[in-house]
DNA sequence: CTGAAAGCGCTAACAA
DNA sequence: TTGTTAGCGCTTTCAG
């Protein structure tokens, strides 16, 4: 049997170099004298094996441009090396910032990520899973759609490691990372305050988003802690673009006791409100303040240069790809859920550089 | 052997429920009373098979939540259904939707893409080819970093199928598709004649990309089929970055000629340069005009409003996609160099709207 | 330290 | 139409 395959073997890697054959390790292991499993241990730096053979089955392979199947190795050792990195939108610089470090720390670790892009919407995002899924990946990086179906995740987290990021979800109890909210908003409003403010309006984000829930938490809380009344005609939600903002600031402009400043859900929300101020002829940090929520790119150039909190989504994408592998070392971590530290970027939209 | 086999799996399905494994699709079979060469028939929705059966290993999927190993698959076939998607920096909104477009068309077609990000150096480039090589996807879809060595690409290219986007490679016969940025800029430039300015500059972007080259050769002929000269001194070069075409117009302005309108190498040079002409007392759009490319979600809402040129990055990424396809189905096919027709879109920065 | 043999989960010829 | 039998390229005991 062996001296069959052996035979077979010889035959097609004659051929292979014409056909679409890649080599394989044993054209390798041939090609220095030794065996299929001396040949694999090389490969995997064991330590079991001599100077000498390594650096024969080393010089092999560079000579015949061997690439190694993960594949095929995976098929044994139930590891694929994979994960799925399921985010709701990668055209916003924030979500993109998020899988960059997540990309980063998983390609030092050898890792790589299946992207898959949702859109937001719910229906793809399962057919996206279904198919990371089949592709067999080792855990999934999920930052999940608005109108995420508990029982989905929760089938999914049978079936594979799960972190979610960014966007916590209620009822499931998995691992999440993403910023503290509460906190973030809280510093925001409480230097808007801070600065002389006593209506402020929280402007914008969808309605079902447990990061808007989180961050309106943080925006109460800093109004209570500094005795102000929380005042329902303030609030208003969006869609999360600089259309959204736009229209909700000046809707709120309208009512006859309008806000000076706002504390917005992100920060192409309060680009959009700033672009509404300067359309209802108001100039943003001086007559009136805004402040952010992100950090993203284009706040620090905007004009004026956004006031706004920082999250440091390169560092969040980080810390949930290294979650997501202490959990597959170890799958009975009990679950966390991490949410890092904000702190507050002054720029001058707020007006407190004057 | 066949018994010994039977046996085997009906411990391991017993146990699997609890420990690690997953259902296989000979339990399936099992649980639908068929053999596992007719269950995976139905799984690839072969017509070789009645209704009837169809229905019943349907049936068991559901029940037992099979998911389709694709590894296993792929061994067997060699496919894998997954392709590379290298990219120099999602970070930039241009490429991000060149991925998104990417990603789109191959999700559609049943393919995963496995993301790289190569933050433009040519060392994680190579890491992450190798990588992605080893995971073995069928086809690599490379946005190459500046320093791309060429023979690298020329053994990556002997492997699998290729196809560059957006930034072309010398020296290398390989698929390309990206826009048309000699047109694209001339364009750009003869908008600025048309409304009659004379001393246009040329500004910022790397002195090796091609699609610098590219963009100044448009410029040129522009230029020459106007009849205007060309000024050496109203070129620079930059950064790619906002700080990049700050600086760069800053240099310009110092001159004792200096221009009156800029063709800028992309939208984000452009926002500096603008930030730069406030700075030195200019208001783009009425005594300077700039001219952009790429239109970034940006360019629109910028105060003022970038006039800028189109290369529909989403649709170049969907069309790199489908040719990788083709090229999968027909390694064939001869190559070809695909630059998609840009567009001018004209907004207040150029003036032209006064 | 190295080699032989068995098998990971699937598909593809070929028989029935 | 369905079942049987061999692998795909790798890893992993277990002997040497």
């Amino acid at each position: 049997m062996d001296r069959e395959s052996r035979v077979n073997v010889s035959h097609q890697s004659a051929k292979d170099k014409h056909r679409s054959g890649r080599v394989r390790l044993i054209d390798v292991a041939h090609d220095a004298g030794v065996s299929r499993a001396t040949a694999s241990l090389v490969i995997r730096n064991s330590s079991l094996v001599s100077e000498q053979t390594r650096e024969k089955v080393l010089k092999s392979i560079e000579k015949l441009g061997y690439v190694y199947n993960r594949g095929a190795a995976g098929l044994r050792t139930r590891q694929s090396y994979a994960i799925g990195l399921v985010v709701t939108d990668i055209s916003n610089p924030y979500f993109a910032e998020l899988a960059i470090g997540a990309e980063a720390h998983l390609e030092q670790s050898g890792y790589v990520a299946l992207l898959a892009n949702t859109s937001d919407t719910a229906e793809k995002q399962a057919r996206s899973l279904e198919t990371v899924l089949e592709h067999g990946v080792d855990g999934v990086l999920l930052c999940p759609a608005d109108q995420t179906p508990p029982d989905e995740v929760a089938r999914l987290h049978r079936l594979v490691p799960l972190v979610s990021i960014a966007r916590s979800l209620s009822g499931v109890d998995i691992d999440y990372i993403g910023p503290d909210n509460v906190c973030g908003t809280q510093l925001g409003v409480e230097h808007l305050i801070a600065h002389g403010h006593q209506r402020i309006a929280f402007v914008g984000g969808p309605l079902q988003s447990s990061a808007r829930e989180e961050r309106l938490k943080g925006y109460k809380a800093a109004l209570k802690k500094n005795g102000l009344d929380f005042d329902k005609s303030l609030l208003v939600t969006s869609q999360v673009s600089r259309n959204g903002g736009y229209s909700a600031i000046l809707s709120l402009l309208e009512s006859s006791n309008s806000p000076t400043a706002a504390m917005c859900y992100n920060d192409i929300v309060a680009f959009g409100v700033m672009l509404g101020l300067q359309a209802a002829g108001y100039t943003p940090g001086k007559d009136f303040a805004v402040v952010g929520f992100d950090n993203i790119a284009d706040a620090a150039t905007w004009p004026p240069p956004l006031t706004t909190v920082s999250g440091d989504p390169h560092k969040i994408g980080e810390v949930a790809a290294s979650r997501l592998l202490e959990r597959i070392q170890q799958p009975t971590l009990t679950t966390k859920q991490s949410r890092l530290p904000c702190n507050l970027i002054v720029r001058e939209s707020c007006g407190a550089h004057t």
